[in-house]
DNA sequence: GCATTTCTCTAGCGGTCGCTACAAAAAAGA
DNA sequence: TCTTTTTTGTAGCGACCGCTAGAGAAATGC
């Protein structure tokens, strides 16, 4: 599972310069070096203090896989800290809280990672293609050892404290089922599918594989046994 | 996903009784009235001491609902101790630490809820039957509003910082598996299914049907919609 | 009665959690 | 140089974590 992407990461930070009277930073979510007045369309103007000590995006990306591993709770700041390899009052004035340094990881897992899935559904000519497409990368890409097993957006926050961060998640896992889900009545209209195809549980089906897989490749199955596993799931596609 | 069952509850204590340096009392798991020297026979010999004031039977169901909704982590003790209505020292000296109270709720609930996977296995003349069976019980246990959501033994310690408990239940959950395989291929070898079937895929798709339903329970889905996603997955089957 | 055994209650241990105050450090603008 | 702005390191806050010492309470055996 993953995304439901577009990357957007707009975030609190979106109009508010002149009053001053705003302490704490607000998580600067700015992507690159801008200077904070933004409004100066200055184009290499340099900001003003003191420079980071570090590069914001490799931060992020160890933060990434430390969370991928380990989950949202049972990653602490201290984990964080100390895999970023910086002070906790850089990650804080870098990225916010926990939990907002969380959720620009799971964005940033949706583009780096977790893009698969819509990118089969766009760019395949068929749901049943679009599906066996999804299930084949989801087999390649859980078991890869570049990275940790299995799906952040299944694994990440099961079991959690904080069920704003849980619900955040189970979102993006129905908004992907809805997905794939919506792709399959689109091949009905057009009758690419027959008519009489329950869609939503041909959705929901879809779905519980791609978590099921998820959880057997963090249980050790690997690529080869993820594929066989896709293969015999293919199986209950109308024939086309 | 389940049990494993058998429910023997030996433990550390199994044989240690002469020498009486041992301190500490050892996390007692009898489950009944018992004296301790249990060399008499004696039948209705009180306990010594003060009687216990709870029912450890319902106090223990009680942890077990807990852990289930919330997860190994995310259950404190302090919750623990409220939701069975007891103080900390008695927990811990009814049960041991949190984690042998775990342990034993990991065993109920396989013995509780856990048992229809073994059933269907045991109890259904063909390996087809017994998963169609097994694959409708989990629709409608994982989605019984008298309990929680979904599969303890899936759910309740992923993402967990003490690894030997997420093992016990990856463990739990890869035996599952290895037992639908057996059946598999006990039925290949009597050929009530074919000699050319992938039993470790097909239960491996069946061990991911059962977490992804799990999944999806937790994630919000009726009963009836497992049910039909179940339908659909059984479309896998060699006609027999 | 009294000693013994066992459980319960209060209180609190050391440790980690997420998070932040504060001052020194490093840059730009004057 | 001097001020301003921002980041960095140190150090530690209050809250909670799992767990337990110690005293009192409630039972049995004598």
């Amino acid at each position: 599972m993953h995304s439901m992407v577009s990357s957007k990461a707009s975030e609190q930070t979106g109009t508010q310069g002149p009053p001053a009277t705003d302490r704490r930073p607000a998580a600067e979510s700015r992507p690159a070096a801008k200077p904070r007045p933004a409004a100066k369309p200055g184009p290499a103007t340099k900001p003003r203090g003191r420079p980071r000590s570090f590069d914001r995006e490799t931060a992020l990306e160890k933060a990434l896989l430390a969370f991928w591993e380990h989950g949202y709770e049972a990653t602490s700041v201290s984990d964080l800290t100390r895999v970023m390899d910086i002070g906790a009052p850089s990650l804080y004035a870098a990225f916010g809280d926990k939990r907002s340094l969380f959720e620009e990881v799971v964005r940033e897992y949706g583009v780096r990672y977790g893009s698969f899935s819509d990118r089969a559904l766009a760019e395949e000519s068929t749901a049943h293609a679009a599906v066996a497409r999804m299930l084949r990368e989801a087999a390649a890409e859980y078991t890869d050892p570049a990275h940790p097993y299995g799906c952040l957006v299944v694994h990440a926050a099961t079991n959690c404290s904080t069920p704003e961060v849980e619900e955040s998640l189970r979102e993006r896992r129905n908004a992907n089922i809805a997905a794939i889900r919506s792709r399959i009545e689109a091949d009905m209209a057009t009758g690419a599918l027959p008519a009489d195809v329950d869609a939503a549980a041909l959705a929901r089906h879809t779905g519980a594989m791609i978590q099921g897989m998820s959880q057997q490749a963090r249980d050790g199955a690997s690529q080869e046994e993820l594929e066989a596993l896709v293969e015999i799931a293919m199986a209950i596609w109308p024939r086309t």
